[in-house]
DNA sequence: AGATTAAATCAAATAATTTTGATGTTAGGA
DNA sequence: TCCTAACATCAAAATTATTTGATTTAATCT
C-alpha cells in the first residue's frame, strides 16, 4: 500500500508572527496561579499587589513574576499611584482571545 | 497612610476544577508547533502522522509527542484506520475555548 | 512466517519555567 | 534626613517541559 506525498496548498493563515504572539498569550494563560489571578482581578476591577498577596497567599516576589508575565502578554494592566501599583484587567485583549463561554468562567463581571 | 485588609467576597466563579481543567487546554495552546499543527489540521481536515511530518518538519516521535498533549486536552481527535492513525480538529471544543477572531486565525475553515 | 510501514513509548539529555530568598528602588511619612 | 512600606529585580535552586534517538507494538503486504 502506498501513500501520495502530502501537499500543502498555502492555505495556512497564521503567520508566523500570530503564532508567535498567541503562544505568548497562551503562555500567560497557561497556570492556575494566574487564570486565578485574572479571576480575582475580574471581581474586584483594580487591586494593588499588597491587597493581592494575602488573597492569593503568594510571596510578594513571585506574584511580581506572574504579574509581569501577564502584563507582558498585554492580559492585565498597570498603573502606577504612589507606592502602589493598581493592576486591572484588559478586559478587550482578553475578549479577543476567549470565547464568550470561557469569559463567564474567568471574567463573571462579563456575563 | 494606611490600606484596609482586603476583602474577598466570595464571588470568583472560577473552581479550582476550572482552573485545572483550563490550564491544562492553556498548556496544549500555549506552543508555536502545536497552533500550527492545528492550523494545519483546519485546512487539511483530518491527517495522519505520516503526512504531517514532511510538512511541518519534525521528527516523528516528537510529533506524536505534541498530538498527545493536544489529544489529552481534547482539543483533537484521533480515528485509527488500519496501519493509520488520523487526527482532526476537535471544532467545538476550540470553539468553547477560542474568540470568533481567533477562530479566524487559527481555524480559517470557520470564517 | 518474514519484511515493511505507521506510530506510540521510553529513558536520557537539554531547555525553559517557576520558586525562593535576598537585595535594590522609590515614594511617603515622621 | 531617616525609616518604612510597596514592589521590582536578581541569581541560584527546584521543577517541568521538550527534544532526541532507540525500541516496541501493531497492521499490512509478499
Amino acid at each position: 500500500m502506498k501513500k501520495e506525498i502530502p501537499l500543502l496548498n498555502n492555505i495556512t493563515t497564521a503567520s508566523n508572527q500570530d503564532l508567535e504572539k498567541y503562544e505568548q498569550k497562551f503562555k500567560a494563560l497557561a497556570d492556575q496561579q494566574r487564570l486565578q489571578i485574572i479571576n480575582i482581578l475580574a471581581v474586584k476591577e483594580s487591586v494593588c499587589v499588597c491587597d493581592l498577596t494575602p488573597i492569593i497567599d503568594m510571596p510578594q516576589s513571585k506574584l511580581s513574576y506572574h504579574l509581569k508575565i501577564l502584563l507582558e502578554a498585554d492580559l492585565i494592566k498597570k498603573e502606577k499611584q504612589g507606592t502602589w501599583n493598581y493592576y486591572s484587567l484588559n478586559v478587550s485583549e482578553l475578549k479577543g482571545i476567549l470565547s464568550d463561554q470561557l469569559c463567564c468562567v474567568f471574567l463573571p463581571s462579563c456575563c
